[in-house]
DNA sequence: CATACGTGGAC
DNA sequence: TGTCCAAGTAT
């Protein structure tokens, strides 16, 4: 299964930023930042402009969060703005300005949690881990488990089936488990992806245990759907909206313009302001934060 | 462990 | 056209 992956991946690997040889580990975590529940079409133009103007963590941290949440654009989700800016700050002022290059010291920093620690490891410093992302879990729920979904939640099991699976340490000090991680996830973007497989062009097709048992369907306790009409994230989104848009200051009726319902609009204005998202810089004023 | 948290493209 | 989904984290 391990050489079948890594020559896939060899010949079918998208060309992106953050996995060029020339790639700083800042870029990378830029971009798996950048990456959580979002997609690499979208994140592309924004990386690119984001290190072309904070080529460095030290660059980011002297700059101010409100203009990280603008730069950040509608990538969605903008509290991974601040998070990247406490990220980088936390870096220039206790890891001497670098990315840090063990798992343990990366899962310490604001917005990274196991798969982002294990994926800056793996792919910035080559180090050996088993990076679960929902794309390597599919593939190894459908390849080796012979189901369509993996668990709404990771569990033991998975982890060590995951573990069993990553390529070993070679007599001469090298791995192929950063290259088989990135394979793995490829093949879920490209291939194995969730609503609709193409088997006709997958390399695990003739191993694959849920081809094998005839693509049984999903029979798993249901997966939860993602409201939005209506919830305050579709609210704060507006909010911020404006503010994203907007040069300065916004006056309260502009925000008050963007949302009718009073009750729901000043709860997620709180909110905003509470998650740092947003400042109250007037008795009716708002605007992006200046710290 | 379930839930909140943005946004827009695909089918 | 509405539903599903995208390289998760924090609480």
């Amino acid at each position: 299964m391990h050489a079948t992956v890594l020559e896939w991946y060899a010949l079918h690997a998208r060309d992106l930023p953050w996995r060029r040889p020339e790639a700083s580990p800042w870029s990378v975590l830029v971009s798996e930042l950048m990456l959580q529940q979002t997609p690499v079409a979208r994140v592309l133009p924004v990386h690119a402009a984001w290190l072309e103007r904070w080529p460095t963590p030290a660059a980011l941290a002297a700059a101010t969060t409100g203009d990280a949440v603008r730069a950040w654009g509608r990538l969605g989700y903008p509290r991974r703005a601040l998070r990247l800016h406490a990220a980088a700050t936390a870096i220039t002022t206790t890891h001497g300005g670098e990315v840090p290059q063990a798992y343990e010291t990366l899962l310490t920093l604001p917005g990274v949690g196991d798969y982002t620690a294990a994926a800056v490891a793996s792919f910035a410093y080559g180090r050996r881990h088993v990076v679960l992302d929902t794309n390597v879990r599919r593939v190894i729920a459908r390849a080796v488990g012979g189901v369509e979904h993996p668990a709404r939640s990771v569990t033991r099991a998975e982890r060590d089936r995951a573990a069993a699976l990553l390529p070993g340490v070679e007599a001469d000090g090298s791995s192929d488990a950063a290259t088989w991680n990135v394979g793995l996830m490829e093949l879920g973007a490209l291939v194995c992806t969730a609503a609709s497989p193409a088997c006709d062009r997958c390399p695990l097709v003739d191993r694959c245990a849920w081809v094998a048992a005839g693509r049984p369907a999903y029979d798993g306790p249901p997966r939860v759907a993602q409201t939005w009409a209506g919830t305050d994230r579709q609210c704060r989104g507006r909010l911020m909206a404006v503010l994203r848009d907007a040069d300065g200051p916004v006056p309260i009726s502009a925000l008050e313009a963007a949302w009718a319902g009073a009750e729901q609009r000043e709860r997620c204005l709180r909110s905003l302001v509470d998650d740092g998202l947003l400042a109250q810089v007037g008795p009716s004023t708002y605007a992006l934060p200046t710290d």
